[in-house]
DNA sequence: ATGGTAGTAAAACTA
């Protein structure tokens, strides 16, 4: 295996069609090797494939209308690619929430994961048996010896530095123990957060900023709840990761940020 | 204590 850069990025878009002004003139200033995208909210007939193809870019997905869905694109083949768990008969489930694929013998795993809308609400369940099933995933399919990446919108702000008034937010389903300890959970497999090993204790590092809170970028009102998670062998070798705001700034921003992270493989 | 905005897609629903 040749050194070389491998740069991937993830970004929630909220509406991929909606914010193709965004994403189109990001990836041609950004040389990415794979960019996972959560929330298409298209169905794949309507998915704006084109324009990627026009950049040279190839694209994968899966959605459906409204809500959710999954893509990746990137300038290289993607290989091997497969949308969501599979139960015991054999068959898929969650397919617009998780796409995994290989690109440049990189596992990539983008994932959706359910907010759970309340503590109380059977939705939250939901998001903590995903992180079991997403560690059975890694313990079934992997032997954490690959170059593998998980990453997407994780909807878990892992420590009270990853959300502005944590002591307020102890029963917020992004916050709360049991989502914070089943993440880790998951971690414990054998990844790592890279923003975090570049950055250990750098404060009002988010990649999520609620629009109805007024001013909450200037406010540093946000949450990292946007993760990019990689094996031992790949995390020793990430060079730098970083949250990028373009999307904040450009008219009819995002709610999320692009989080980018460079690996040398 | 509640609502604040945005996307999808056509009235709510989700975040």
């Amino acid at each position: 295996m040749g050194k070389r850069q491998f740069r991937l990025a993830t970004f929630n878009a909220n509406g991929i069609r909606a914010r193709l002004h965004i994403i189109l003139p990001w990836l041609q200033q950004n040389d990415v090797d794979c960019l996972c995208i959560q929330e298409t909210k298209v169905q794949d007939r309507d998915f704006p494939a084109k324009p990627f193809h026009e950049l040279g870019l190839n694209v994968s997905y899966k959605g459906q209308k409204a809500y959710n869905g999954v893509a990746v694109v990137s300038p290289h083949i993607i290989q091997a690619v497969t949308f969501g768990f599979r139960n015991e008969m054999g068959e898929p489930d969650d397919e617009v929430r998780l796409l995994s694929c290989k690109i440049l013998d990189v596992d990539v795993i983008n994932t959706y994961i359910p907010q759970g809308k309340a503590l109380d609400h059977p939705d939250f369940q939901k998001k903590l048996l995903w992180f079991k099933r997403l560690k059975t995933l890694f313990q079934n399919s992997y032997d954490g010896s690959e170059r593998l990446i998980w990453c997407g919108d994780i909807n878990v702000a892992p420590e009270p530095i990853d959300v502005y008034a944590p002591e307020k937010k102890l029963n917020h389903v992004c916050f709360h123990e049991s989502v914070r300890q089943a993440f880790k959970q998951c971690l414990d497999w054998g990844l790592v957060d890279c923003f975090r090993l570049i950055h250990p204790d750098e404060p009002d590092q988010y990649t999520f900023y609620d629009y109805r809170i007024p001013k909450a970028l200037e406010r540093r009102l946000g949450w990292r709840i946007d993760h990019i998670l990689a094996t031992g062998q790949l995390s020793a070798h990430l060079q730098d990761c970083h949250i990028d705001l373009e999307p904040r700034r450009k008219e009819k921003p995002s709610d999320h940020t692009f989080l980018i992270a460079d690996f040398e493989i």
